[in-house]
DNA sequence: TGCCAGGCCCTCTTTAGGGCCTT
């Protein structure tokens, strides 16, 4: 697979669109089923964080506070990530963040997402659920770390990413899984994903 | 003061409702 960059955030709640504003992002660069490069940073974005995501993430006020300017960390993700397409689990979540806080240093968006979560529902059905800690137990993933840190999340995604890849390739019998082909398959109806694949393999071959 | 997401996806559906998933 071409590489992709996995992105996490974590943040004072759930929607930009109410004030809410990311606490930390980080990003895994992910080439030849390999995590090729990192980045991880706290960010300071002048909000307090509820009693809930404190205790959820582990993130503080005290935390954020000494962490870098979100207007500094978010120049530099931006940079680390180039044009390379993004994942993320649950990306409609992320994506929401990537946008507002882009925007808020009056830089755009340069390409797509693909969703790990949409991909996981039609390759893992019968998964008990689709939270990214379930589904790392369901395929015996090794946990990288705390549940909820950005990082650690990023190289959770990362792995279940190139896990399902694998598992494309050995169930459809196809070379390569590119990042056009997950949007691809995130974007039809559930039961379609053989005839999905079936057309991916005919332009393959 | 108190309110507060939204896209996906199923079904007892499509003139709707509710669970899942992210923090």
């Amino acid at each position: 697979m071409e590489r992709v960059a996995v992105i996490d955030f974590e943040t004072t709640g759930l929607s930009p669109g109410h004030g809410d504003r990311a606490t930390e992002i980080a990003a895994v660069l992910v080439e030849d089923g390999k995590v090729v490069a990192r980045y991880q940073s706290l960010m300071n974005a002048g909000m307090r964080i509820p009693a809930f995501i404190t205790g959820l993430t582990g993130i503080s006020d005290a935390m954020v506070r000494s962490a870098p300017p979100a207007a500094k960390v978010m120049r530099e993700v931006a940079n680390f990530v180039g044009d390379t397409p993004l994942v993320a689990h649950n990306a409609s979540f992320d994506k929401k963040f990537w946008d507002a806080e882009l925007a808020l240093i009056e830089r755009v968006r340069a390409q797509e997402f693909a969703c790990s979560m949409l991909v996981a529902r039609r390759l893992f059905p019968q998964a008990p659920s689709h939270k990214l800690g379930v589904l790392i137990e369901f395929t015996s993933l090794p946990v990288a770390g705390a549940y909820h840190r950005a990082l650690a999340d990023a190289e959770m995604a990362a792995s279940l990413l190139v896990r399902m890849e694998a598992e494309i390739c050995r169930r459809y019998q196809v070379a390569d899984v590119t990042h056009a082909l997950l949007r691809d398959i995130q974007g039809r109806p559930k039961h379609a994903l053989d005839d999905c694949l079936e057309r991916y393999q005919q332009t393959r071959t």
